[in-house]
DNA sequence: TTTAATCCTAGTATTTTACTTGGAATTAAA
DNA sequence: TTTAATTCCAAGTAAAATACTAGGATTAAA
């Protein structure tokens, strides 16, 4: 039940990104240095990103990114939705969230009572993950860094796996 | 953000079994045929379900399984953690349920916000989790299967993947 | 002594993950 | 007009994880 590097680099770009909305633009290998993320990974992220509408591009020398909307329109499912395909701990056909008409898979659909608890796990995820704002984020972030101003990652401890 | 078969199989294997606790023993191949799960897989589980205390089990010819505890006190949590090894989405080092001292990980901890995203999402799957019994899901099954009475999965369908 | 079961260790094919490579296209600035 | 900086795109790939299978050894009831 693990959330892959793709939403926890994609998260943490996008509070990168939505920290930096004072510049124009906001370059993919700026957010690869100051995250510690490869910068060709990245790219897919930003692809998927883009294709989400949570980011826009503009292209060649001094383009870059800007957030697709306002960062307090911005949640963390929005996000993580765009980079994992979905925040479903369990889809199977059946449940709600997959409204693929018929118990298409599962033998015995209605009598698999886990059903029912995989339910509960994806609204409990959904709900969390719909309820947080990257502007709430960016806030959090500016408290902690006024509260420690001296220190700067530098990429060697982690970031990485 | 996927839950493996393991915790998949694990649940439905152990809401089989405390179905049938008005029998002696419950072996793996029975919960095996019932549940459309391959034999010699679900005994990985059932040695990492044994471990933890969920279940206990005879050996020999009418040998087999029985639940550890009443099934009012067996949570979905129990179970999944027992066959996942955690149920967190995300791990890293800094979070609550890590409790290894110091910012052992990631580049300047204390500035990492995504972590308070990632405690949300763990705190939100181990509530929902621990809140559900298996006693509640016998109850459910129970139910569902009584309204229709002739319907008898068989595995062809799915079950597997 | 046969048979039905748990138990145990290891192997393996497949899939997924986490990248990298090698460019092409676009645009601002020199 | 060239150069440099950037996004964009499609494939390839090594390593890890997943979802099993195989082959027994052990135990105990019938």
């Amino acid at each position: 039940m693990k959330l892959s590097t793709k939403g926890r680099y994609g998260l943490r770009a996008m509070i990168d990104l939505a920290s930096h909305m004072d510049e124009e633009t906001v370059s993919l290998s700026s957010i690869a240095r100051r995250e510690c993320i490869s910068e060709s990974y990245l790219e897919q992220l930003a692809s998927s990103l883009k294709k989400a509408g949570l980011v826009t591009s503009s292209r060649g020398a001094q383009g870059g990114y800007r957030l697709g909307r306002d960062a307090s329109e911005i949640s963390v499912g929005d996000v993580l939705r765009a980079c994992e395909g979905s925040t479903d701990a369990v889809s199977c056909p059946g449940l709600k969230s997959e409204s693929a008409g018929k118990e298409s898979g599962c033998a015995g659909a209605e009598m698999c009572v886990s059903k029912y608890v995989w339910e509960k796990i994806n609204t409990a995820i959904t709900d969390t993950v719909d309820g947080i704002y990257l502007s709430e984020l960016v806030k959090e972030s500016r408290k902690a860094r006024t509260g420690h101003p001296d220190e700067l990652p530098g990429c060697a401890a982690g970031g990485k796996r």
